[in-house]
DNA sequence: GCGACTTTGTTCCTGCGTTCACAAGCGGCT
DNA sequence: AGCCGCTTGTGAACGCAGGAACAAAGTCGC
């Protein structure tokens, strides 16, 4: 009775309550009141028994024989996520991808707010993109301070990804999003997570290329 | 003796081989000669024994007491994945995010060449990205069977990524790398990774909000 | 030539994630 | 009111990934 809901909740639950409250979302927003298990789990892609285990970290939240609540369901995962109040983030590394980020609408909506972009181009501070103006690095600490920033995001080249998140993390951002293709070193109470598009593309290519040697898996 | 190096590689092992290639590449071209796991792992943030684990779905590739030469490493690697001939891949939906992939050096380098950019946008048909022409959707058919396109990219708004992976498939892409935020129906055969960067920073907020719950995880 | 050191490749084991299957509970119908 | 069907929530088994420890093997020094 000491905790009667564990406090730790997988990795892997929290990717997928991310998943299942967008889905839920749409849900709520086409007018939908109560969903199942096994219609949740299709649109999510996933098993439905999966999907049950997964809710009932959160406690028992459904109706047996009817199912779940939809904008129940849907603000109890959000207050989980702690998608409730807006996160403040800084965006380092201007680029094409972060840019695209930078004015990338869902974020916004799932609490994301970037209150900082940042990049060490000259030509770059100044412009507006995402109704932001880009900043000299020289702020970084200054905006991280005021602002109470939690998260910051890379997107910058590989060689001085490094020294951004040394500096991040000296600033006090204590999780980061990592674009670059090198593998960080934070110090330890920071959270580094890592985002390689390379390394998907390479994943799919391999796959497929399994796929063509072993041309099909289900025999019978 | 039938099969004395199993077919099957995990995919998480696949995940991490993309990364020991990187830094192989990195270390080929400033001019050493051998690596040892530990150094490797090291820089690929991974656990030695893992490494070497990894490393064992290749059969024997180190020499005892020295180490693995890092070309012989990286070239076997390159072969296992399939990187030594380009494959080609079309992009749909040429928005922020699209475009940012188009112009990403990152890819070519690895072996992946696009060599079709898509998007409905009428206004964006024609525009010149990363050495190529957007194209309207109407082509997507036929640039596929011409160029024997197997990967495909989808970075269209989440109402038309279904459609498009629907095309895409019945065009004869059979592997598709999604950034739509929804979850895609593929025929049987057609392979789908989605990268989903909301969920991303989500999993990380959540992370770091738990983090802030239990201040330390690491007594004595 | 031989011993000792270094490093690989493998094996065992522990823990986690996923899946299947079933009991418990609730609404609706008669 | 009682029964039936549907759905949730949970317990158990399976498979897999990750980590530590150990034996084999090759090189370097004497």
């Amino acid at each position: 009775m000491i905790q009667p809901r564990p406090r730790t909740i997988p990795e892997a639950t929290v990717a997928r309550l991310a998943v299942y409250l967008r889905v839920l979302t749409a849900l709520a927003d086409g007018g939908r009141s109560t969903v199942a298990s096994g219609e949740l789990a299709a649109a999510a892609g996933v098993n439905p028994a999966g999907l049950r285990k997964d809710l009932s970290h959160l406690g028992p939240c459904g109706v047996r024989g009817v199912g779940y609540e939809v904008r129940t369901l849907r603000d109890r995962i959000s207050r989980v996520l702690g998608v409730e109040r807006s996160r403040a983030c800084v965006l380092v590394g201007i680029g094409n991808l972060g840019s695209a980020l930078a004015d990338y609408a869902g974020f916004g909506s799932r609490g994301f707010e970037f209150v900082g972009l940042f990049d060490a181009a000259p030509a770059r501070v100044g412009q507006r993109i995402g109704g932001h103006t880009v900043r000299a690095m020289d702020e970084l600490e200054d905006v991280v301070a005021a602002t109470q920033a939690s998260i910051g995001v890379i997107t910058t080249p590989a060689e001085v990804a490094q020294p951004v998140c040394d500096r991040l993390a000296a600033a006090g951002v204590r999780s980061i999003l990592n674009f670059a293709p090198v593998t960080l070193a934070a110090p330890p109470g920071v959270d580094v997570r890592k985002v390689d598009l390379s390394v998907e593309l390479q994943v799919l290519a391999f796959l497929g290329q399994q796929r063509q040697v072993l041309p099909v898996e289900e025999p019978a």
